[in-house]
DNA sequence: ATTCATGCAAAGCTTTTGCATACAC
DNA sequence: GTGTATGCAAAAGCTTTGCATGAAT
């Protein structure tokens, strides 16, 4: 999603279209993955607030516009459609990729059965070397 | 694994029996899930300071023998078993148990590579309702 | 006009660090 | 005795909150 789509669809969901709330939206797109602090001081100087930044973050993530990676010790967030998905996570350049994998969910589905669980949502992430990684880095 | 046991196994890696590191063991024992101020918590009085919690608790997740569950927003841990496996997590109760399942390995695995991505770890959670609450909450 | 959003600064948490002391081996 | 482990207290991060001000509708 492109960032005057994203800041419609906040109008549309009735949320107001602010200067603050734009510039947070265009410096996560730009960054694609990142943490607060990363946006805080992408967007140093212009006088938008440490509180601004997480309210913003916060309201992205539970509109499913934004994801928390939480394989990342530093709290990173990626920018993410809202289908349901996981991240495959590049170790070395740290590049981001959603993919959607039938056959995990049913796997996932059919191991909890067998412990008596009633599944509600599952968090899964893959952490490995991109097809690029693997080529500059041929150890 | 139980406390004897445990401290036993840091001996071995030359890790020296201590009274501080029996107590955060066996609290952490005690507790099953936990966060790392929960253990501060379950040993106050007993004159044993934050930082050692926090080192005891690394300690024992760089071996394995603590697992940190990345869902939950506070940073838990649980003990858990050193082989390869994955956490189900009860949404009602927060009872842990830990699962193997070839079938989601093996299908992790393929997506990864039709992504062109060589795998080097992976992060899956499971939550869900376990069998007990759902028999008390039969919503 | 209303109400939502913002900036700022302070407070709240969690985790880490430095260092002298104490203890296990 | 030697070197690891500890307690304490301070510092370092990260995130949230309170509230008066400002802006969007």
């Amino acid at each position: 999603m492109v960032e005057p789509d994203l800041i419609e669809y906040l109008s549309e969901l009735g949320f107001r279209d602010t200067g603050p709330r734009r510039a947070v939206v265009a410096a996560a797109i730009h960054l694609g993955r990142f943490t607060a602090a990363e946006i805080v001081e992408e967007l140093r100087g212009k006088r938008i607030g440490r509180a601004t930044v997480f309210r913003t973050l916060d309201l992205l993530t539970s509109l499913g516009v934004l994801d928390q990676l939480h394989s990342d010790p530093r709290h990173a967030y990626t920018v993410c459609s809202p289908r349901h998905h996981h991240h495959l996570i590049c170790s070395s350049c740290s590049k981001v990729v959603e993919v959607t994998a039938p056959a995990v969910e049913r796997a996932v589905r059919t191991m909890a059965d067998k412990a008596g669980y009633q599944v509600q949502g599952h968090l899964l992430e893959i952490i490995g070397l991109c097809a690029d990684c693997q080529a500059s880095k041929p150890s």
